[in-house]
DNA sequence: ACTTCATCATGAAGGACGTACATAATGTCT
DNA sequence: AGACATTATGTACGTCCTTCATGATGAAGT
C-alpha cells in the first residue's frame, strides 16, 4: 500500500508537510508560505482530534456540535441562553437552537424561561447530561492522551497558547469588521 | 453587549480559555486538563481559520472539502487517483468522488483513465482550475496574514510543528489499530 | 403612552460534508 | 480458471451550518 501521508523535518528539526509546501511555494514567495502552512497544519490537526473524539465517544450518540454545546453548558451551573451559546461557539443562533433541540430530545438538556428577558431561553444541563459527560470523560481522556503522546506539558501549553492567540486575533478582527460596517 | 468570548493569561504569560478550564478542572485532576485544553484550543483555532478562509474566498463558490481536493491536485502535475486523494485527505473515497464531481462540474478538474489500473480514475486540475487558484491566492494570503497578526516566523513554524506532530501521532495510531485488527 | 427600532428564538428551505452499504468492473493470487 | 481484494460510484441517510422570514418581547425617543 502506497503511503500518501508524509512529513519531513526542516533545518530546525521542525516538521512540515512537503506536499503542502510544494503546493504553496510556486505561488507565494518564501516567507509568506509560513502562515499558509501553519493554517493547513491546524486544519489537519483539528481533523485528527475530531476523528479521535468521534472514535472515543462512539456509540454514545453525540456528535461534534451537540457535544460542544453540552460541554459549554456543563461549565455554567446556571445555564446559558441560546444567543450566548451561539456567540461563545462562534456559530449562528439558529444552529444552536437545533443542537439544543436534539440535546433536549435526548434528555441531556432542559429549556427554561430566562428570568431577565422573556424573549430569551435558558438552556441548562440535566443530571442525565452530567452523567453522560461522566461516562464520556474516561475514553476521551485516553484518546487525547494517545494523540498527544510525547507532548511535554510545555508543548501542550504552547500549542494552546498559539491557537488561542489565533482565535483572539480572529475575534478582534470580526469585531472590527462588524463595527466598521 | 455582554462579551462571551474571553481569554486569560496564566503564570507563564500564555493564554488559556477560563471557561474551558473551569469545565475540565472539575472532572480531571490538574495535569490531564492540559491535553483537553489544547484539543479544545485547536478546534477553536481551526474554526477561526475556516471562517476566514470562507470569507476570503467568498463569491468564488468553493467550500472547504472541494478546495482541499483542488489544492492537493494543484500540487501534483500528473494528477491523483480518487483513492489517493481520499487517503491523503483522511476521508472516505466515496466522499472524494462527490467532491471531484462538483469540481468537474465547475470545469476546474478533469477525470481521466489511470494508465496503470483500469479500475482507477485519475483526477487532474485543468487550466481553469489553476486560474481559480491564482485568483484565490491573494485574498487568502491577506486573510491568513490578518489572522496570524503578531505571529513571528518562529511562532508560525512552532505552531505548524506541534500540529503536524499531533497529526503524525494520529496517523501512526490509526495505522496501528488497523494493523491489529 | 405610543411609536419605532432592535433583539431573541424559532420555522422553513437548502447547501455542503461526511458516512455505510451494495455493486459492477478490474486486478491479483493460487 | 476460480476465489478474493480493490476501485469508483449509486443509493440512502445524518449532521452541521447558513440565510431569510416571523412573532414575541425589550428599549429608546418623543
Amino acid at each position: 500500500m502506497k503511503d500518501v501521508h508524509n512529513v519531513s523535518a526542516d533545518a530546525d528539526g521542525r516538521l512540515f508537510d512537503p506536499q503542502a509546501r510544494a503546493a504553496l511555494v510556486q505561488f507565494i514567495g518564501g516567507d509568506d508560505t509560513l502562515a499558509m502552512e501553519a493554517a493547513a497544519a491546524v486544519r489537519t490537526a483539528s481533523h485528527a482530534i475530531e476523528r479521535m473524539r468521534a472514535q472515543g465517544s462512539e456509540n454514545r450518540g453525540l456528535s461534534s456540535g451537540t457535544l460542544d454545546v453540552l460541554l459549554r453548558l456543563s461549565a455554567s451551573a446556571d445555564g446559558m441562553t441560546i444567543g450566548d451559546l451561539a456567540k461563545s461557539a462562534g456559530v449562528s443562533s439558529r444552529n444552536v437552537t437545533g443542537l439544543v433541540d436534539t440535546l433536549e430530545r435526548d434528555g441531556l438538556v432542559q429549556r427554561a424561561p430566562a428570568p431577565h428577558d422573556r424573549r430569551s431561553v435558558l438552556a441548562r444541563i440535566t443530571p442525565a447530561g452530567q452523567e453522560w459527560i461522566e461516562n464520556w470523560r474516561r475514553p476521551t481522556q485516553l484518546a487525547m492522551g494517545a494523540i498527544f503522546r510525547d507532548f511535554t506539558p510545555d508543548d501542550l501549553a504552547q500549542l494552546r497558547h498559539l491557537c488561542l492567540r489565533l482565535a483572539d486575533n480572529h475575534h478582534k478582527l470580526t469585531q472590527y469588521l462588524n463595527g466598521a460596517r
